[in-house]
DNA sequence: TGCAGTGTTGCTTC
DNA sequence: CGAAGCAACACTGC
């Protein structure tokens, strides 16, 4: 669940609060979710942690480093560790479907009652203890999130995305260019992370809402002004998106386990059998694309 | 009550 | 080889 908007509001506030701490401890009661990358490993690169001598290696490379800054890379979330000035390894998280962190202060640790959303301790199940006594909790109900340690010359290897939506750099011809010589369509290729990075389902359905586009027009078929228009609209949800501080369908949370407020002004998603917003007598439909939950209005989106 | 459906990704199968 | 299906896991709602 949480593309994009989400992940981006969760690393700027793992930034403005833990950027600079100290790692004292690690803890983890689904190993499972872990690996550790090193150079020696082949072709996928991961060695899974089954054996406590491997979470012993894990710990190792992240205890008593300090956090330098937090980076998003697509939907990934890349923590800088430092030993000194120099960073030398980057903790990587991919929260999958339901993963989200938190931000627990030492009173929020005492204070059992107030504490964080209450549902949310029992699905804690990877933390960081800092030298100051907070906690980076990462809460994950279905156990999908994934936690990697890498050196510098692992990262490439492992985060595997392509342009960002956001980068002022991305220009109209840049998106044009790489979609030029790709079929099928136009929702799927969205979501296609390595062309694309950070566009998921939700995400995907309300900008082709926002660009008048049919989910299941083919991208071979666009022409320049509709591709304009799906650059454009991509842009602009985005943006609005994290000004709302992401979309909370169910479990997503900020670092101070608040919900974000862009769900409240989805225009398509979930809005089955609902009047369309531009008012144009059109119904939002709900068909399935690649096994994928797909919102549209059948009148304004052809 | 039980089973289909739920944001993501990656491996297997055809 | 690319597309499609399904598994990973736990909960909700019909």
């Amino acid at each position: 669940m949480p593309e994009l908007p989400e992940v981006q509001t969760i690393v700027d506030g793992l930034n403005q609060q833990v950027a600079g701490a100290t790692v004292v401890g690690v803890s983890c009661d689904w190993k499972k979710m872990i690996s550790v990358e090193t150079e020696n490993v082949s072709p996928n690169g991961a060695i899974t942690l089954r054996s406590e001598k491997t979470w012993k290696k894990f710990e190792s490379m992240v205890v008593g480093k300090k956090i330098k800054n937090v980076e998003r890379k697509g939907k990934f979330i890349v923590f800088n560790l430092s030993e000194n000035v120099h960073i030398n390894a980057h903790l990587i998280v991919h929260l999958r479907m339901t993963g989200h962190f938190l931000i627990i202060t030492p009173e929020k640790r005492k204070d059992t009652k107030n504490a964080i959303h209450e549902k949310v301790n029992q699905y804690i199940h990877f933390q960081m203890e800092l030298s100051d006594g907070r906690i980076i909790a990462l809460s994950d109900l279905r156990k999908f999130a994934k936690i990697a340690i890498a050196k510098k010359s692992d990262i490439d290897r492992i985060i595997i995305v392509g342009q960002d939506p956001l980068n002022k750099e991305f220009t109209l011809e840049k998106f044009r260019k790489i979609f030029k010589d790709k079929r099928g369509n136009v929702k799927q290729i969205l979501m296609d992370q390595s062309l694309i990075a950070g566009i998921g389902n939700i995400y995907s359905s309300e900008i082709l809402w926002e660009a008048k586009i049919s989910p299941l027009a083919k991208i071979e078929n666009l022409d320049d002004k509709e591709m304009k228009s799906i650059f454009n609209a991509m842009k602009k949800v985005l943006k609005l998106a994290i000004k709302m501080r992401g979309s909370s369908e169910s479990d997503y949370r900020d670092v101070d386990g608040n919900e974000g407020g862009y769900q409240k002004i989805h225009k398509v998603y979930k809005r089955e059998g609902k009047e369309c917003f531009r008012k144009d007598g059109g119904i939002i439909k709900r068909i399935k694309i690649g096994q994928r939950s797909t919102f549209y209005c059948c009148k304004c989106q052809i």
